[in-house]
DNA sequence: GATCGAAATTGAGGTGGATCAACTTCTTTC
DNA sequence: GAAAGAAGTTGATCCACCTCAATTTCGATC
């Protein structure tokens, strides 16, 4: 532990740099500035299962996974929970949150044991002030969040269940050793079937569903999709438009 | 109609610095810089009914609506339609997507005769080069209007229709004139049903639920809310914890 | 103030997905 | 490698909300 921690120190600066440099809003951000945002970066590292904030909680600043798995959820009073987005590596969460200065809106709950940069906000404020390329960035970086949240909302509202899973995989397909189209699930059906908007149950039946169509076949977290054209046309017509 | 035009041109500049001074990403900004994106901008009257963009249109700035309203909404090729949000006087749209430089991800259509100011890209990317303060309004925006966005997918994946119902109401009271609170829907309960994610006749039935709790009182577009405590109640906590 | 189309209401009936419950299969841990 | 717990499956049932259809009310226009 006490050794760990030293290497941390030893090593964590350059390391921390590193992260930071391949996060897309800071791509065009000169080196010297993003020397200057790791010197006030910390690392944090979080078990599996732990929140890394709650809702409510106040933001400081922003975070970027360097590896693991964070989940952004909302959940109700009586314990329902809407996976909102799951944060991979490269990735980043709240920075619009740092922005409004308002307490954190969603739990951050880490999946695997995951390291994550904490940018604290003053750091970044400054840079915002000197590097109109960096504002620019920052800028793509939201607006390309919530165009992601506006197709959620259009999923979740115009698109039935079967549908959703189908556009699901059919965009997180990656071609297997083969040539052979395939999709491994990030984390468990459960989490994944909140993301979609459904219960757990509802996307175990739809998978058995696309599997009977003959579109798919499941084992464990890893999805071959048979016919990609079938699921592509059901995932933009939906399953009735035969 | 000529004369109209005319006499646009000839007070425009003036009425569009006022339109643009009055946005809350620019408060911040120096006069000169104000001046200078009215010299860009021009205004654009829409009648009622009709779109100002549909999806998939390229979009080289962004709209600040000075009096009228104009509603963004997503549509299926069956028809139906979600309501994104109602875009009011001194509210703006389209910034988000100007940055991603992709097409327009939404409709807009006026719901009454409007004026908008048409502000594009370019002399906004200008003023974002020089001063830092407007990045970070524009950032906060966004910020803000993402939050919003999280608020809607929470509501109408976490509560129950009437919930949702309740917490718009409650949200949206003004004290009328003896201090009772009303509300005054701001379009056509239609319009307002989709945006809240039911159908007309679902929204019609919960009114009237409310109205029999004694809860409101609807006349027209005018909602009276007889008992806010009572309202807020469900909001928070739903129909069920009595 | 009569007329016509849009908006709203109301009723009857259907349904997608949730809920509840039992069971199986993984995964982790000691 | 056995035991305990988490994740996933499957079946039966339920219900909030949608759909369809028939009126009624509102609001613009002549």
């Amino acid at each position: 532990m006490e050794m760990q921690s030293d290497a941390e120190i030893r090593r964590g600066p350059a390391v921390l740099e590193g992260v930071i440099a391949n996060l897309p809003m800071f791509r065009a951000a000169p080196r010297q500035s993003l020397a200057e945002l790791a010197r006030h970066a910390r690392s944090q590292h979080v078990h599996r299962g732990t929140a890394v904030c709650r809702r409510g909680d106040p933001m400081a600043g922003f975070y970027a996974v360097a590896y693991g798995m964070v989940k952004l959820a909302l959940r109700t009073d009586a314990g329902e929970e809407k996976v909102l987005r799951l944060v991979g590596p490269g990735e980043t969460f709240g920075e619009a949150v740092m922005f409004l200065e308002k307490p954190c809106p969603v739990d951050a709950i880490a999946l695997a044991d995951s390291l994550l940069v904490v940018l604290p906000a003053e750091p970044v404020f400054a840079l915002l002030e000197r590097d109109p390329r960096f504002a620019r960035s920052l800028i793509a970086s939201l607006s390309q969040r919530m165009h992601g949240l506006v197709a959620d909302v259009e999923a979740s509202s115009l698109r039935g269940g079967l549908q959703r899973v189908a556009a699901y995989l059919d965009a997180h397909a990656e071609s297997g050793e083969n040539g052979v189209a395939r999709v491994r699930l990030p984390t468990t059906k459960t989490v994944i079937a909140s993301h979609l908007g459904v219960t757990k149950e509802t996307f175990s039946r739809l998978l058995r569903e696309l599997a009977q169509l003959g579109l798919i076949s499941v084992a464990r977290r890893e999805i071959t999709l048979l016919e990609r054209s079938g699921l592509a046309d059901i995932a933009r017509n939906g399953p009735k438009a035969r």
